[in-house]
DNA sequence: ATTAGCACTCGTTCTTTTTGAGTGCTAACA
DNA sequence: TGTTAGCACTCAAAAAGAACGAGTGCTAAT
């Protein structure tokens, strides 16, 4: 069967129709709803074809129809966009930035810049929202430096491509002078700086083990924590918002269904797992959709999640989710999410290397500046 | 009226049996579950002047009785008290720890640690938990050291008592010399270290910018650093699992009520309020219990929260809550709690300084150690 | 003081009835 | 040939009613 100009304007209306109530639709609503002046009889003979086509199914005889997850899918792909030219009510979210900083007290830290988004898109659209952080691909070493912090401890400070910095304090149970330190330093800054992962190969480590002599261990350990900094795909946080936006759809909301999404919800490894899917396969404009049985995690078979993928200046990619009911408002989604990636574009320019800062008087705040202590 | 013998015996069965079952108890079930052999006629008796003295009531006619805040209150006060001694089943849950680490990977990072031990509470009693890092009361500043990183960049690193460690990357417009960085380090460290919040005053700051010369907005930026970092009062991070354990109980699992819960445990903030709450005062042994409307937080007036206040080595304070239905299971969480202290006491001996380690060969975890960029 | 007995209450559960939204089909119409 | 009015039919949900039974309070006997 042929799904023809009329068919899809009915479909569409169906959509929408339950998108807004959460009820199975009828024809007389479809007749009095949409534009084209049909007969409820006209209507029931289309959808019955609608049907048979496997769009839309009702739930029991004598109800209306809804969707399925194939009219989704068709919707997204294909109904829904030509709509989407005219559709411009500036969808006006604000990221959180230093300039425009009404709705955020202090971002000094990306962590916090992050739960912020994800706050954000949950208020803004009422479903439920994940953001991952990014994840660097191939890092580069950017300084290193020990430094004694008392008798027994020696503090290891890394900073990364990105200005991401991280801290190890090492217990020391040999004599180590300050001049040894000094020596250390300049042996591991002028061995290793610039280089990624890769390039910190056997002969660099042998090279660098054997200047330190009797300090080799040292190295050793140092050379470690090194690799756990600059490993490709050292774990991802995740942070959430809005889970309990879900109890807003009926659909979702008994006890089995919602504690079993909000479980997911708490346990984020799993949502991590769904994240990162997206980074694998740009689809149109980084936004993919995954509706109900595609989604990539068990527990949101009754959910449709859409993902967008971020990229700050220094190439670090992260993922942006959002989690709501099948029926969910793809269009007002897609659209949130495509302004969010502009905007963070903005603000994240993507000036190749050393991107010139405008000197504002206070505070100017690092962008990518996560490591600091957990508190505040 | 008087409250005797019986009437407790009587009183604290109907709380045992409404704490497993979670529906009304009868006068025929009391008759048969208690040990003093009394006819349900007796009981129904007993229970008229129970329910006299406000301690338990009937949620309508021909129903049985369920108790009041109130009687909780004197239940964990006092009737409780009897059995725990008695009771010694051995509350087995195992802290992690460097040394018997089967439960847990890597714990090189106190967030990590801290999300563990809320994780296992959790998982042990069935309800709620939350718990928040460790506050500082008055820290001394340890270590403090600029770098430059880059052309324009500038990376400060704070380590604070505790070894909790701060970094900060500033811009830089102005020319700076290596040896400028050498002599600020040195300025900075010969003045600022080992001194707490109080003890940084005006004479010590002006002495500083003074002979900092040109660079003195360079160090009036450090000094702004230090005070956040050793500011008493920095704000706590709350860790949570098991929200959704609340669905397991009927009473709070209708979606009013549990969405409001959940979305406190999502909004972190009140949850911070009501842990500080119990660092305050120390009640019997740090634990304190909160029932029904005693509880800090509105949206959980219809449970009950115990806190236990734990304090690791470096007289780092933090607090332990465990949320709960009114109906809890008292004895067990109290006793979850103690052993639970006990066993991070254990873990974090309270030698005055200086703890000596015991060096065990590979990766001996720094256990203050927070402060890390935010991967992994 | 305790208890057996009994009438009474009232939420819960089960069954029945009613209602009405929605369908499919047919026949008439343009 | 496509559209529509009309009508019988279905079935979930809402309303009404009946039966149940857990639990109570009271009284009278022990």
């Amino acid at each position: 069967m042929e799904l023809d100009e009329r068919k899809s304007k009915i479909l569409k209306a169906i959509i929408q129709n339950y998108q807004e109530t959460g009820e199975p639709v009828g024809s007389r609503t479809i007749s009095k709803y949409s534009d084209l002046s049909l007969s409820s009889a006209t209507i029931r003979n289309e959808m019955s074809d609608l049907e048979e086509m496997g769009l839309i199914v009702q739930p029991h005889t004598s109800a209306g129809r809804v969707p399925t997850d194939l009219a989704y899918r068709m919707y997204v792909d294909q109904l829904m966009k030509e709509d989407r030219e005219k559709e411009n009510e500036k969808a006006e979210l604000s990221v959180p930035d230093q300039k425009s900083d009404f709705l955020i007290k202090r971002m000094d830290r990306m962590e916090l810049m992050l739960e912020q988004v994800a706050r954000i898109v949950a208020d803004k659209t009422n479903y439920a929202a994940m953001v991952s952080s990014p994840r660097i691909n191939q890092t580069k070493l950017k300084f290193i430096q020990l430094s004694r912090v008392d008798e027994y401890k020696l503090l290891m400070v890394l900073v990364v491509e990105g200005n991401i910095i991280r801290n190890k304090i090492f217990d020391i149970h040999e004599d180590l002078r300050d001049q040894d330190i000094l020596s250390l330093n300049l042996l591991l800054n002028s061995n290793l700086n610039g280089l990624t992962m890769d390039e910190i190969n056997l002969g660099v480590i042998t090279h660098l083990t054997e200047q330190a002599g009797v300090h080799k261990d040292i190295v050793n350990r140092v050379l470690e924590e090194v690799a756990k900094a600059i490993r490709p795909d050292h774990s991802v946080e995740v942070y959430t918002s809005g889970a309990t936006n879900i109890f807003k759809y009926p659909e979702l909301s008994d006890n089995e269904t919602a504690s079993e999404i909000l479980d997911t919800f708490e346990e984020k490894k799993q949502l991590a797992k769904a994240l990162s899917d997206g980074l694998k396969a740009d689809g149109h404009q980084g936004i993919r959709v995954y509706i109900g049985d595609e989604t990539p995690v068990d527990s949101m078979k009754d959910c449709s999640i859409v993902t967008a993928t971020y990229e700050l200046s220094d190439g670090l990619k992260g993922t942006i989710g959002i989690v709501g009911p099948k029926r969910m408002d793809y269009p007002k989604v897609m659209k949130t999410l495509e302004t969010l990636m502009q905007q963070l574009n903005a603000i994240f320019p993507k000036v190749p290397e050393l991107e010139k800062k405008e000197p504002d008087a206070e505070g100017d705040v690092n962008i990518v500046e996560p490591a600091e202590d957990e508190k505040e």
